[in-house]
DNA sequence: CGCCTTATGTCAACACCATTGACGCAATGT
DNA sequence: ACATTGCGTCAATGGTGTTGACATAAGGCG
């Protein structure tokens, strides 16, 4: 027995972290296992459900050690985020193509728990705290994605982005972009990740909205 | 000369729209045009280079005949990311692969000038307003991304999606997902879209966060 | 022990996909 | 009238996921 689940999302994880998200192939899987490439399919019903199996991993070593029952919702809620946001941001080529799907595994289960619970905590009923969840998971998600498939882009392409906010979006017409022109100085501010003032915003309403506490 | 950049995405938005997002591969974009599948080349540099063209008409469309002077800051952001939005999730396949692009392009120039107009009008100054609608327009990519992504999934594996939270996830052992055992009944919430909710919740907190307007 | 079943990896094949370079043809400008 | 250019075709390359038949090894059991 050569082959299990995990020797196989190890080594695609392995394999997309080095050689890039199109390094992820049933074929190229296949040669760096030392095995035919059909023998995946013995353990996986097809390349979907694989990267489901890596997205999964994922989440459960970002989620790993989380007590979320130590602290207050919010900072609960705020290091949930973070976790996710630096667990897929350290495998971006991977987060591209598996930050929007549903794991439907052991991992992501414990985490939708772990979070609709917090906002239970927060004294939403069930209806809202399931609905909020899912809007506070999505954002972190989405911003996921985004930064991730930033860092997937070649370094040259990335660099060209950066240098729009800095150079070319500066030189626009003050009379055809007049807040462009007013906010000139502070453009940069738009090459960076947004994540943590969108995270702040999110929780900020999430806690005028709480019914209240009940700790 | 029958064929010309416009007829090609003019094709490629109908192809998608009749026969899904998998219908967009040059082999099918030339049988459509009735023309061999590598003339395209002549016009585009590549598949993605027809992408960014697909996905420039979608923006223009989408922002066309947007008025954000005519309201409240609020509604006039709130109309901006409900058109975004759309805009994205009407052509799923081409979301997904171009939503955290940078085109430097006109359109995407005069949305940024008005996002950030809106947050000035709004009260917040220069550095607080670009900050803001950073985050504001990440997080609505951010949900197109997801959503347009998962509509862009092959139907039986969206559907298998949407079934985990009514029916997998239903099916948890109680005493390992207490919070999930409570909010059962709610589950299937999670298999929606929660970007309207998202959006609520970022326009109540710059609400909450804004100085004063300066309508 | 010997047989039968099951698990597991191999192999060849199918039907797609993007992309490229050589080729022919027709129109255009000189 | 001739050369050049633009445009579509053709054939080929090398990649992709997936499938079904086959071989081989491992246990279970009479």
């Amino acid at each position: 027995m050569l082959l299990s689940e995990d020797v196989i999302v190890d080594c695609a994880l392995r394999l997309v972290g080095q050689h890039g998200p199109d390094a992820l192939s049933v074929r190229r899987l296949g040669a760096a296992l030392g095995c035919d490439p059909s023998a995946l399919y013995r353990y996986f019903h097809n390349t979907d459900d694989l990267l489901l199996a890596v997205a999964d991993r994922i989440i459960g070593d970002a989620m790993a050690g989380f007590e979320p029952d130590r602290m207050p919702w919010r900072d609960a809620l705020r290091e949930m985020a973070l976790r996710i946001h630096r667990g897929y941001r350290e495998q971006p080529r991977v987060a591209a193509l598996a930050a929007y799907r549903v794991t439907r595994r052991h991992h992501e289960i414990r985490a939708v728990d772990a979070g609709i619970g917090l906002l239970r905590r927060a004294g939403f009923g069930d209806a809202d705290a399931v609905r909020h969840y899912s809007a506070f998971v999505d954002t972190v998600l989405g911003h996921a994605a985004l930064d991730a498939a930033h860092l997937a882009l070649p370094p040259e392409r990335r660099e060209a982005d950066v240098r729009a906010w800095t150079g070319a979006y500066a030189e626009l017409s003050d009379a055809d972009h007049p807040h462009l022109a007013a906010a000139r100085a502070e453009l940069p501010l738009m090459a960076g990740s947004s994540f943590e003032t969108a995270l702040e915003l999110i929780l900020s309403a999430l806690d005028a909205a709480a019914p209240g506490d009940t700790p």
